[in-house]
DNA sequence: GAATGCTGTTCCATGGTGTTGAACAGCGTT
DNA sequence: AACGCTGTTCAACACCATGGAACAGCATTC
């Protein structure tokens, strides 16, 4: 472990969306280092761009960390298969689709088509959410085995974000079974109030479930089942991008899209 | 100049989107670094997520890089305040949306809503480009002085992508000058062969130009002036985010939103 | 099946270098 | 004008990053 890189990146973990710009003073004093040691560091992350100066006394990320997110591995190998399809998905949903990878107990969102109904500002690429209260979260654990499950929740806790969200063993489980029959996973408003989500597994040519996709919208009606042909495509959407991920189906599956847009692939 | 620190930011550096996944002896023989230093580093930057193993026997980028990008400072604070206006915008005109971010000699892609009419998979966020061949990065030299445009463009060359890019000087400058007139900026197929794009300038409270919005699409139509209300609505979104900035223009605009989505704002 | 070439990994002594408190400088406030 | 607050620089000491060499694990090869 080489500690001046560690504390490089202790510095660079202190900013975040609420604070993205500090002074070094606010640095110090959320981490146990010298000033001195902080000014010598942010120097030189500096002069990579991982750090920027603003107004001549405080300091935030630069962007070369933007640039950097090009060539991580998830982006490379899932999010630039899985985009095309993300795309057209959203185009006949008409609402926001996102791509999130499993990181073994958080999902995280890679990549996203955000619709005009998306509540927050912000995107969600670059979140990083819990597994219960979010429809890829349950499209993934209704992937694992009951151990898996129980292993991860015991690990990340089950918090509580809305009046709707799932907070014990025994309601999720209920709920992972009827995902597994459905095929895919529900979200009612469980982790942010106004959202409602469809979401469905990925997985890779093990077998193993590496990530979800999901279909996001303001409206219940979205999670109303069969109204109309949104799971069906998502379904199809979630099987091809495993296809693509090299996943071969134990059963040959008759799945196939609902809109003719889908045709071509 | 920490070294270690530059070391492991060197090491993260020679990952790329197009070999995501490297072993330690590729590593070691794109860097002047022996083996077991780049080991070394290798197991700190894996302790914190920015590195992670893959197959046993190579590295790859990791996920935590992807998390830090929400707290960079742009994408908090330009990308956060567009991306309502911007997801609007690609809901109107039904093709992609970009917004991107000017360093000083490039653009970087910071935000992206793209329809299924893109050609390429990968996402543009996180490329940086020429300025001289984007209709983003010439909406921003037309306003920026003749002088600091010879001075971009002495500093970063203005290489050909395809058989309709502006390769020279001159012709850049008159380019320049009719996209100051339209108030907006045109890319015909400059950067790539079957994309068109408009493009509009968005400038911080000092009336500087900090990056720009466009809406790309691979139909020419895009681009005919007048044809269509499009580019009134691109101007309309750039100076609304520039106002959010806290531009406050010399002569109060008077522009406005041709599209009624836009009224309440 | 033993030997060979390749991996990635570990070890450890050495000297380079990161660390640190203290001193400096630049501003705004008092 | 003196103070308190910034960010910045300095230099000496101790620590620790460094990198050669040795190890281990695994294919391939003869």
């Amino acid at each position: 472990m080489i500690q001046s890189v560690l504390k490089a990146i202790d510095i660079m973990t202190v900013f975040s969306t609420e604070e993205p710009c500090l002074t070094l003073a606010q640095i110090s004093e959320r981490l146990p280092m010298p000033k001195s040691t902080i000014h010598h560091l942010l120097a030189t992350l500096i002069s990579r761009g991982f750090i920027e100066k603003v107004n001549d006394d405080s300091y935030a990320l630069g962007t070369a960390i933007v640039s950097l997110s090009q060539a991580v591995r998830v982006n490379a190998e899932l999010r630039d298969r899985a985009a095309p399809l993300l795309r057209e998905l959203a185009e006949i949903a008409k609402e926001s689709v996102y791509l999130t990878y499993f990181d073994g107990s958080y999902i995280l969102y890679i990549y996203a088509v955000e619709s005009s109904k998306r509540l927050m500002a912000r995107t969600a690429v670059g979140e990083q959410v819990h597994l219960h209260c979010t429809a890829n979260g349950k499209s993934i654990l209704a992937a694992l085995s009951p151990d898996r499950v129980d292993d991860i929740i015991r690990r990340t806790g089950m918090p509580r974000f809305t009046h709707t969200t799932l907070t014990n063993s025994e309601d999720l489980h209920i709920e992972l079974a009827s995902s597994r029959q459905r095929g895919y996973a529900v979200d009612r408003e469980e982790h942010e109030l106004g959202t409602f989500c469809l979401g469905a597994v990925i997985r890779n040519a093990a077998g193993e479930p590496i990530g979800g996709c999901s279909l996001s919208g303001a409206d219940e009606s979205i999670v109303h089942d069969g109204s109309n042909g949104l799971a069906a495509d998502l379904l199809y959407v979630a099987q091809e991008i495993s296809r693509r991920m090299g996943y071969v189906p134990a059963t040959p599956s008759l799945l196939a899209p609902k809109s003719a847009h889908f045709v071509h692939h």
